[in-house]
DNA sequence: TCTTTTTGTCCGCGATGCGGATAAAATCTG
DNA sequence: CAGATTTTATCCGCATCGCGGACAAAAAGA
C-alpha cells in the first residue's frame, strides 16, 4: 500500500494543476488557483517546477489582451514538444498508427488496410512495429523521442499486465502484447481495450468533458463497453475490460444468444449478405462496402434491409436498457462508424430503451450518437499514455495492488 | 475540489492505521507499521493521537505472551466504548433495529414484525424513530450517546442526498428519509440500499474480507445488487444504487419481463401461491410460511414446486452470467434468507451461469451462497456509519465531484 | 508622473513523514 | 545475579509541503 507522504501530496496537486492546464487551454496562475482551490503560492511553486521541466510553457506575451488594469496574467499551456507518444488502433481490417505531441495533437498518422483477422500475434506485432517505426520516422522523429506507445484493440484486455486475454482479431489467448512491443521498440508500450480509448477520448476531448460518469457503447465489428466512473475508467475487478459482446440477450429457456451474434456489425453483415446476394451475386462481401450498401438499401426503402438493422438496434437497446438500469449514467454514448450512426439502427435502439426502462430511470440517461474516426481513436490512445505522463497519482493512495513502472520520467531535473 | 494538504495526508494515514487495527484485531505498533508501510515514527505519532482521543486502547499488559526476547509489544485495539451507532433494516414485513459499539458488536437488537408494505413514509419514520429510541434505551444508553444511525432498505437509494428514490416498501418517491430521521432523532442519520449494507458487511466481516472486488446479489422479497470495486462500494453515477430487479431478462421480441417479476421471492410466492392453494386452500399466503412450505414441498418431491424455484434460479442465473461478463469479479455472493440458500434454487442458477458464460470467463468467478440473518444486516448498517467515524477520507482527493461554475469564466477573461 | 489595480513571488509558520539515535523492557548468558 | 542482547517504542533534527501575509512587478487610469 502506498502511504501518504509529502511526495504524494505534491504529485496529487501537480496533477491537478496539469489537468487544469490541459482542460482549460491557456490559463493563468490565478485561474489555476481558483480551479484547483490551491493557494496562489502553491500554484506558483508547482508551475515553476513544471516550467523548469518544460512540461508547460508561457504563451507569447502580448498574444492576448486582458482589457483590464493591473499586471497582465501570464497564460500557461502545455508544451506540445514536451513529449511525443504513439497511438495504435487494431481493427479487423486495418491498423492505424498515429504520432501525437504532448497535447495529443496528431502530428502524423498512417493507415494500413490489412486484414489481420487471421494473422498470428507475432505477425501482427511485426506489422505494428513496422507501422510505428515508419510513422515516427515520417513525423521527423526518432524512435528514442517517443515516450510511450498505446495499442487499442477489441476484446478483453488486461492493461496492467499488458496481456490481451481474448480478442476477435487474435486466435491466440493471453497474448503478452505489451511486453512484446516494449521489447521490440525499446519504448514503454501498453495495450488497452479499444473501447477504453474511446471512453478516455470522450472524457478528454468530447462532449462529455465535464462529465465524470458515462457509458460508451462501441459498435464496430464487435461490441465494447467503456465505463467512466468518478472520472476514472472502470476496469473491472482484475483489470479486465468488460466485453459487451459476451452479454446474453435471451433467457435460458429461449436459447442463448450472445449480443455480439445479434447486434454487432459482423453479425448484421452475415445476415445481410444472404439478403443482398439474392440480388447482386457479384458484390463481394467486403467490409466497408457491404455495410454501405446495406445502409443505402435501407434508406432506399428496402424493408428487409431496414429490418436487419432494426433487429440489431433492438437487441442492443435491450442491453443498453439494462446497463442504464445498472449504472444510471447521465449519458450513454453510442460510438462507431457507419452502422452505429444510421437512423435505421439508432431509432429502434432508442425505442427499445424507452420501452424497457423502468419509469424511475426514464429520464436519467441521454443517449448520444457519436461518429468515430481514426483520428479520434489515435487521440484516445495517445491520451491513455499522456495520462500517465501527466503524473496521475490515482490509485496510489488506496490499498492499491501494484503500480507498474510504466510511466517513464519525462524531464528529470 | 479538495486539495491535498498536510491535513489530508494525516487523515489518509490515520485511516490506514485505524483500518489496520480494525481488521487485524489487537495489533502492535510494529505490525501496524508493516501493514501500512508507514514508518514506526509516524505510527507512533498517530496511535498516540488515537489513544489520546480514546478511539483505541491498549490491551491489558500480560494478556499475551510473546515468547520472544525483547521489549514486549503493546497490543492496540479499537475502544469498543468509543462510540455507539444504530443500524436499522427495513424489510417488507419487519423492522430490525440494533445498537452496536465502536467495534460493530451488536449490543442490543430489536425486531418489529410489522407489515410496512403499505404504510406511508411518515408512519414508517414514526416506527423507526420509536424502535431506535426503544432499542437505545434497552441498551442502557441515552440517545445522545449515539453517534450515528444508518437505515438500510430495498430499492434505489441516493445515500449522499439521504433520499430514497424508489422502494418496494414505499409508495412515495424521492422520500427524504435521511433528513427526516436526523431531525426526529437529533442524531446524524443516513440511509442506504440494503444490499450495500450486505456488501460492506461482507467486506468487513465475511469471507471476502481480503477481497477488494466482488459482487453481492441479494435475494429477498426484492432483488438487489452490491458492487465492491477497488475496496469501495460502487454507487453508480449519481450515487444511485443499482437495482437488479429492474433488469430485463427477455429480448424485446419475446415480451419484457423484469427480473424482479421472475426471480424474486415475491414473484415466486405469487406463482407458488396458486400452486399451493390447489391443495391447501386454508393456508394463508403469509410471508415466511409460504416460502417455508414451498421449500418443504420441493424437498418432498413436488415437481411443480421445484420447477417454480428452478425457473427463478435460471432467470437469476441469466442475470448473474451477464454480471460476471461485465465485471469479471473473483467472487459473486448470493445472499438471502430461505430461498436463496435452497439447492432447488441455487443449482439451476449455477447450471445456467455455467452454461451461458463464455469460456474465457468460465473459471473467473466463484459463486458463494451466504445465508443472511438480521444480525448481519445490523452489523452492515453499523459498519456503514463506523466507516465515517473511522475517518475515511476517500473521495476527497479525486477530481472534483462538483465542477464549480468557474469554468465558463475562464474563456471570458 | 503618480495612483490604482491585478498578478506573481518571497518569507516565515506550522504540520507532516522519515531516518537515526535513544530509551524501555523483556530474555538470555555467564 | 548482573551484564549483554534483542525487540519495541519514542525523541530529535531535517526536509518537504501548503498556506497566509508582505512585497515586488507590470500594466492602465488620473
Amino acid at each position: 500500500m502506498k502511504t501518504a507522504d509529502p511526495e504524494l501530496m505534491r504529485a496529487i496537486n501537480r496533477f491537478h494543476v496539469m489537468d487544469a492546464i490541459r482542460r482549460f487551454g491557456p490559463v493563468s496562475r490565478v485561474e489555476i488557483s481558483q480551479l484547483t482551490e490551491l493557494s496562489a503560492t502553491t500554484v506558483s511553486a508547482i508551475t515553476a517546477a513544471l516550467l523548469d521541466d518544460r512540461l508547460i510553457i508561457p504563451l507569447q506575451v502580448g498574444a492576448v489582451r486582458d482589457a483590464g488594469r493591473g499586471r497582465p496574467r501570464v497564460m500557461l499551456k502545455l508544451n506540445p514538444g514536451a513529449a511525443h507518444v504513439v497511438g495504435v488502433k487494431l481493427a479487423p481490417d486495418q491498423i492505424s498508427v498515429g504520432v501525437t505531441n504532448f497535447c495529443a495533437d496528431v502530428l502524423r498518422s498512417l493507415a494500413l488496410p490489412v486484414r489481420i483477422d487471421r494473422q498470428t500475434a507475432s505477425v501482427i506485432a511485426d506489422l505494428v512495429e513496422d507501422g510505428v517505426r515508419r510513422c515516427v520516422s515520417d513525423a521527423g522523429l526518432d524512435i528514442a523521442d517517443i515516450s510511450g506507445v498505446c495499442v487499442g484493440l477489441p476484446g478483453v484486455v488486461e492493461r496492467a499486465a499488458g496481456v490481451c486475454r481474448q480478442s476477435p482479431i487474435l486466435q491466440e489467448r493471453d497474448v503478452p502484447f505489451g511486453d512484446d512491443l516494449t521489447h521490440r521498440l525499446g519504448v514503454p508500450a501498453s495495450i488497452d481495450s479499444d473501447v477504453n480509448l474511446v471512453t478516455l477520448a470522450e472524457h478528454w476531448f468530447g462532449q462529455t468533458r465535464d462529465l465524470n460518469d458515462f457509458l460508451v457503447v462501441n459498435v464496430e465489428r464487435s461490441l465494447g463497453l467503456g465505463i467512466l466512473h468518478n472520472g476514472e475508467l472502470f476496469r473491472g475487478a482484475n483489470g479486465l475490460s468488460p466485453d459487451l459482446g459476451d452479454l446474453m440477450v435471451r433467457p435460458p429457456g429461449g436459447g442463448d444468444a450472445r449480443l455480439a451474434d445479434v447486434a454487432s456489425e459482423a453479425s448484421v453483415l452475415i445476415e445481410a449478405e444472404a439478403l443482398m446476394r439474392d440480388r447482386e451475386p457479384d458484390s463481394a462481401p467486403q467490409t466497408g462496402r457491404a455495410m454501405t450498401l446495406l445502409l443505402q438499401r435501407a434508406a432506399g426503402g428496402d424493408k428487409r434491409c431496414a429490418r436487419v438493422l432494426a433487429a440489431a438496434g433492438e437487441a442492443l437497446g435491450f442491453a443498453v436498457a439494462n446497463l442504464i438500469t445498472l449504472f444510471a449514467p447521465p449519458k450513454v454514448i453510442i460510438s462507431g462508424r457507419a452502422m452505429a450512426t444510421s437512423e435505421y439502427f439508432i431509432e429502434p435502439l432508442r425505442k427499445t430503451v424507452a420501452h424497457l426502462l423502468p419509469p424511475s430511470l426514464a429520464d436519467v440517461s441521454d443517449i448520444i450518437v457519436r461518429e468515430w474516426s481514426d483520428g479520434n481513436w489515435l487521440q484516445g490512445a495517445a491520451a491513455m499514455t499522456l495520462r500517465d505522463l501527466y503524473g496521475a497519482p490515482w490509485g496510489t493512495t488506496g490499498p492499491a495492488p501494484i503500480r507498474e513502472a510504466l510511466a517513464p520520467q519525462i524531464g528529470e531535473s
